[in-house]
Parts: C-alpha cells; structure tokens; sequence
DNA sequence: GTGAAAGCGCTAACAG
DNA sequence: CTGTTAGCGCTTTCAC
C-alpha cells in the first residue's frame, strides 16, 4: 500500500492526472460519470490531496492568518471562535499568531506573510503599533487584511470595530448620572485609534456634563497586572477625591477592584467602575460589573466572513469600510446608587 | 522587478539553486564567504522562501496543529500562549482547530491531517471522545500526538495532564474538613479520563472519610451555561442537604453561582464552594472562589516541547510518557468556616 | 469531455 | 565545498 495521490487514482481508472484533479474540484468541465468514478475511488482509498502541491500549484493556500496581541483576554478568545467558526466553514484553515503586543514581533510575522503563506490576514494590531508601514506592505503584495477591533487608522481596508467612542461616552454619562464627579479612565494605548476614541467618548461625556477634562485622569496601563494594581493604589491613594473608574481593558478590572478592596475603597459607595468585560463572570464579582461587553464572537465572525468573501472575488477590491457592531452597556451593582 | 525565488538569487550570484538553498538553511557544507553572500542578497531582496514549495520538497510543514474543544475557558487560552510561544521560538506555526466538544468533526479534522499539512498535533479531546480510531490512525501515519490536559487511556503517546485525581482529592478533603457532608460534583465528561479522574479523586476523599459515594451526587453538564444553571438549581432545590459543590470546569463556575444566588443558598454558609478555575478574576468573585487553577501556560509550554522535540528527532517515539504538572488549591472564601 | 505537458519553488540525493 | 538532477503532488494552459 503505498501513498496515494492524483496519480495514482488516475492510473487505477484509465484517466489523466488532470482530469482527476479537475473532477475532485467538481469541475464543470468534467462528466458526472466521470466524477462519480472519481470521487468514489477516493473515498474508497482514503485519498488526502496533498495541501502543499495544491497550495504551490495554485498559489492559494486556503489558510488566514490571525494576528492578535494575546489569548488572556476573553474577546479574543471569543473572537477566535468567531473567526474559526466561519473558516471552517468555508474550508479554510486558521493560523494564530501572537505579537504579545509588540509591533516588532507583528511587523516580523506580517513580513513572513509575503511568502504567500496565508491568502488574507485578519488582524487586530498591537497596542505599540503607531507605524503602519508593515500592514501597507503586505496589502500591496496584494494579501488582503481586515482589522478587527483595534485598527489602524490610516491603512484604507475593512475593518470591524464597535461603537467605542459611544460606548465610553455612555459609560462615562451612566457614572455621572450616578453622581460621580471625579472619574478616572483606564487605558493601555492612548495612540491607538480605539485608545483614542474611548478617551473622546470620556471625553466628551465630561465636556457636556460641565466637567473638566484633566490629562492626569487618563491613566496609562501596562501588560503586567501586579504592576497595574500598584498604579492604581498609587492612583487612588494620591486623590482620594476619586470616585468613578471606567476600565478601557478587560484585564484591568481585576487589578482595580484589587487596588480598591486594598484601599478600602468600597464599590460602588465609594468608587464606582464600570469596565469593558465579556466574560459571563461580570455577574458573579464582588460587587457585580456594570459592564460594556462587545459582540467579541460576532466581530470575529464578520472580519472573517469580509476576508473570505475578498478572497473569492479576486477583484473585489476590500476598501476603507467599517462595520460597527454595537456594545452594550449591562448596569450592575458596581455602579449602583448609594442609598 | 519580478518574483524573487531561489532561481532568481541563483543567477544573480552565479551560483546554483542548490547552493543557495543550503545556504539559506544554513548549511555546515556551505562555505561561510557563501552564505554571506547568500543572505546579503536575500536581505537586499528581501527574498522570501515560499512554504509550500518547501514543504513539498521536504514533507515536513513546519506546522503543528493544536485541536481543542473551544476557547471560551481561560485555561485553553493560557495554554494556546504556552503552545504558541514554543512553536515561535522554534520557527514552527501554529493551525488552531475547535471541535465544539464534538466527536465528528474532531475526526474530521485528524483525518485530514494525514494529508501532511501539519507536521505534529497537540490535542485536548472532546467531552465525546470515546473511541480513539482517528488518533491512532493519525499516528500510525506518523503523525506524533500529544495529549495536553484531556487525554485518552488507550493511545500509547505523550501526555501533559495535571494531577487530577489528587486534585480532586485535595478539594474534597478541603470541603470535608470544612463540615461538609453532602458534596456534589460537577462534571462534563464522564466517562474521559480526566472526568474519571476527578471523579475518582472525590470518591476516594469521601471514603476515606466515611462518607457514602453515591452516583446521583455526579451532575453531568452539558455546554449551555444557561442549561446547566437550571440542571444545577432543580438539584439544589430538589436536594436541600447539599452544602458542598465540586465544580470540574471553569465554565460551570458561573451557573453555580448563579444558581446559589437564585435560591439563596449563602456561598459559603450554606454551600460551599470549589471549582477548577484558572482565571485571575477568581480573587474578585463574590464571593471570592476557592479554586484548584492547573498550570495551563506551563502544559501548553510542555506539550509543545515535547511535540517539537519528537519532530527533531525522527527516531524519537514519543511513547506512552506522562508529564504531570502540578494544579494549586487556593483557598479562599468560598469555603470559608462559618463563624 | 479528456489528455499532455509544463511548471509552482524548493529540497535532497548523488556527483565531483 | 558546490553543482546536477530529479522529483514533491497538484494545477492549469493548451490541444484534441
């Protein structure tokens, strides 16, 4: 029993390696006889195309690449499910690169990607990219990429974000609604457009409430949680007038209601937090979150579905156009009213 | 400027492909001066190798595949991070396949793999997974297999697993000294090794200690976090004596709590609490979880190496080996002691 | 409707 | 140390 391949199955029915490959393409072109034959001596050997030879062949490897900055998170979790669900699908196969946000270990990984590797990109950028020039180039190797959540402003391709500026606006408003007038913002890439927008949806929420922006009150998270919580108790300890936190980062809550509980700064009477969360355990923390949870599934899903919809039409070009999916906002106990 | 290839680096040196190619593998039989030259050039040209042409010439990817029931759990993401920081580091890339705790598409997807497209497979089976046709079929192809955390018995390979039944063991003698008397366990894979394990863990803690073992006090769950809560109610409700919970995943942790809530059972005065949990925000439920968190970076980390290692060494067989990594109980409120 | 044949770009004996 | 020469297995014009 040696291996099996187009070959071999062409020898056993009398027919040409070509019109095999045709017929296991379901090629117009071939005769439903023919096919049947095919495929059914296929079936019966257990043939397996060889993914490599198609892939040099044709030039087309049917695998994406997805490019995030961590798994900690559970929206990229959930957002790997979302893209998985709609490659497989489709037939594709997803590889998973991480640059644990960095734009060195990204630029390196999308310049491998010039090889022909993967046949599109879905990406969600690192918190240090600033420099696009890596993303540009693969486009003009004509990969196409989609951004996912956090994208580059200037690279004119989809993308699928969510309504940040709205959402931190609301969260924003909810926090002074309940009263709090010195609010804290929590980010971790205040170059990134999505930093950004969070910031101008804060923003803007103090402006029309009458209250005052400060630069100080944006603070600049890292990676490293322990780290974070410091900052944070550092934070608080410094202006105890503190009394609303909005979290821009999943991870970050934990480190704030770490520093808070240190501090004895009770939530919500003290300090109210509301943070960007998607996992269901909003609900069973102490004190519940008021959370702003992202459609972290369905986004992956839709990067994925315009990548591969790119991918089929080969002329479609996959311009600037940004689907937004609304987040919600879900009030909990963190932010309850005193009394 | 055309498509830059090992020809075209060829020619432009004056040397053959053949040359070029080990020089680019850094070869001990290319002269150092050569492979200076070499990589100068292709720097200059900013060549990059296509995969798939080498792939096919020397049937080895450079590809692994990590299958794994989802990624919503925590402990999941962790261990893609393990995996995947290996397999960079050592210039292999990572394919992620989910097999929604489905037996069929598990099967679907190693049964494709004996096309080559990957050269090894690190997998976590599904809570299905009962027969083990499809694995060692895949091995039997060559393809080297490595459990990591979900394992079956009956195929002779690497395993990264956590001391489940000692775990296990260690919660419920934890749960036993708090004055717990009627303890539940909250499963999803019975019969899979690792649900026997654990299972196996609590039944020996209880009998140690006197306590009967009985086979309704095993709740089978299922994958909707909302269908378990009301599995897990109706048995709180039905079964007031319970004042132990024993939940096996991470995922289960919600309902349970939920369902407390519900009917007001008080965690920890009148059900205590203990699940396996690999999330940070274990500090910062309410109330705060005591948990049994499995190092699932370190596993992934592990499996990886092992896999790659095995890959190095055609030779290697990667027998029957089990690396157990051990998990922590962390006690923390939600078995506190009342008063 | 089917076949012949020329690659795709790289690897790996085998020579020297 | 370097070159020659076959492939790897499949795709894809171009013929018939």
């Amino acid at each position: 029993m040696d291996k099996i391949n187009i070959k071999r199955l062409a020898e056993e029915l009398n027919l040409s390696t070509s019109t095999i490959s045709r017929a296991l393409q379901d090629s117009y072109q071939i005769g439903a006889a023919t096919k049947q034959r095919v495929l059914e001596l296929a079936k019966k050997l257990n043939y397996q195309p060889n993914p490599h030879a198609s892939s040099l062949g044709s030039s087309r490897s049917k695998t994406i690449a997805v490019v995030i900055p961590e798994v900690f998170d559970s929206y990229f979790a959930l957002a790997i499910n979302g893209i998985e669900a709609v490659a497989q699908a489709q037939g594709y196969h997803v590889l998973i690169y991480l640059t644990h946000e960095r734009l060195q270990l990204e630029q390196e990984i999308l310049h491998a990607f010039r090889s022909g590797r993967v046949d599109g990109v879905v990406i969600s950028v690192s918190a240090e990219t600033t420099s696009t020039a890596h993303i540009q180039a693969l486009r003009a190797q004509g990969v196409p990429v989609v951004f996912f959540d956090r994208a580059a402003d200037d690279v004119d391709t989809a993308r699928v974000t969510t309504n940040d500026t709205e959402s931190a606006y609301q969260a924003t408003c909810h926090l002074i609604e309940r009263r709090c007038t010195t609010l804290l913002l929590l980010s971790i890439s205040r170059h990134l457009s999505i930093g950004r927008q969070r910031i101008a949806g804060y923003r803007q929420a103090l402006t029309e409430h009458g209250l005052a922006f400060r630069d100080d009150d944006i603070v600049d998270c890292g990676q490293d949680p322990e780290a974070n919580r410091e900052l944070l108790e550092a934070t608080l300890r410094a202006r105890p007038g503190i009394d609303g936190i909005i979290s821009t980062v999943e991870m970050l809550t934990e480190s704030t209601y770490q520093a808070c509980y240190a501090l004895h700064r009770r939530i919500p009477q003290d300090v109210k937090v509301v943070s960007f969360y998607n996992s269901r355990s909003a609900a069973i923390l102490n004190p519940s979150l008021t959370t702003i949870s992202q459609p972290a599934f369905e986004m992956g899903k839709t990067a994925a579905t315009l990548l591969l919809k790119a991918l089929r039409n080969p002329k479609s070009t996959l311009v600037a156009e940004n689907v937004v999916l609304p987040s919600v906002l879900t009030i909990r106990n963190s932010t309850a009213s005193i009394g």
